[in-house]
DNA sequence: GTGATTGCAAATCTTTTGCACTAAA
DNA sequence: TTTAGTGCAAAAGATTTGCAATCAC
């Protein structure tokens, strides 16, 4: 699919994250770093590689990501409890997760002010500071004194 | 152990939730509630029941801890995919969270000024805003400008 | 060639489920 | 009684692991 432009990209992301860039991993690169940011699943990409042609297995998709993360090319969202969320946007934002429907979005960081951050345990350094805005769906009276306009609904398949 | 004071404590906790004090019910309820506030996982207090002679299957533990969950008598904290912790600290705060020690700790919430928030997708509300300060063993530069005193230092054997 | 990678299947781990049995009300 | 609650063992997911086969360099 697509130029051999993003080919290279991805073959480049990898090289220069010194992974070396076997079939698999150009491959899921492609799909992971092609297209705008993202928030996928192992489950999901591992399905996606596979309608794309690309002969690669679970377990190679779970090392590959988990390699990816390393190489700071992703960054892996605990919102949910038994599973694993992969965003391709490494920049310094927060999160959006309506927990009914497991729907991710990115809140850019400058949209979000944290202040007065509290000193972390001494012999301990923070890594990252992550906020979750968890949603429902609008019923009784919302839970926080917080607007309720609308920037971008919860809508597709989700995930 | 203990008096009889804290027995009937945990006691009326269920029966004001509408939940049936069985002896299960009651015992895990004296382990969560008589003390300071905690963070436990299912299996963790599966082990101190035991411990406590308190026999009680690990199914019904993880019954009772959703059950109290849903009551408001405890907060399921995510920090960690595939691991849920759950909180006896239900009021507004935030969380510390040592990744390589599994070592958790609550922020009180006037702590942490959250400013700024986004307004919700259109048909969703906010039902929570979690801010989880991640932390390292301090080593090579700060991932964030944060200062690097001293609370509570992450030590026991952890989780 | 040679060592890094992959695939596959089995193994782990945490959490849930089905159902007969037990205990509160 | 009668209905909720419990235990156990099996099932379900998600992720990891062991190791022989395979591929990049």
């Amino acid at each position: 699919m697509t130029s051999t432009r993003p080919f290279k990209r991805a073959l480049d992301l990898l090289t220069r994250s010194g992974l070396r860039p076997t079939r698999q991993r150009v491959g899921l690169a492609r799909l992971l770093f092609e297209g705008c940011d993202r928030h996928v699943t192992a489950e999901q990409l591992h399905a996606e590689a596979l309608a794309d042609s690309l002969k690669v297995s679970l377990a190679t998709v779970y090392n590959t990501l988990h390699q990816l993360t390393g190489a700071g090319l992703l960054r892996e969202v605990v919102v949910d409890a038994g599973r694993s969320y992969f965003d391709t946007n490494v920049t310094f934002h927060h999160h959006f997760y309506h927990e009914p429907s497991g729907w991710l979005a990115d809140v850019p960081g400058s949209k979000v002010v944290v202040e007065a951050l509290p000193q972390p345990p001494a012999g301990t350094r923070v890594t990252r500071v992550d906020v979750i805005i968890r949603l429902a769906d609008a019923r009784e009276g919302a839970d926080l004194p917080v607007g309720n306009a609308s920037p971008s609904p919860p809508e597709g398949p989700k995930i």
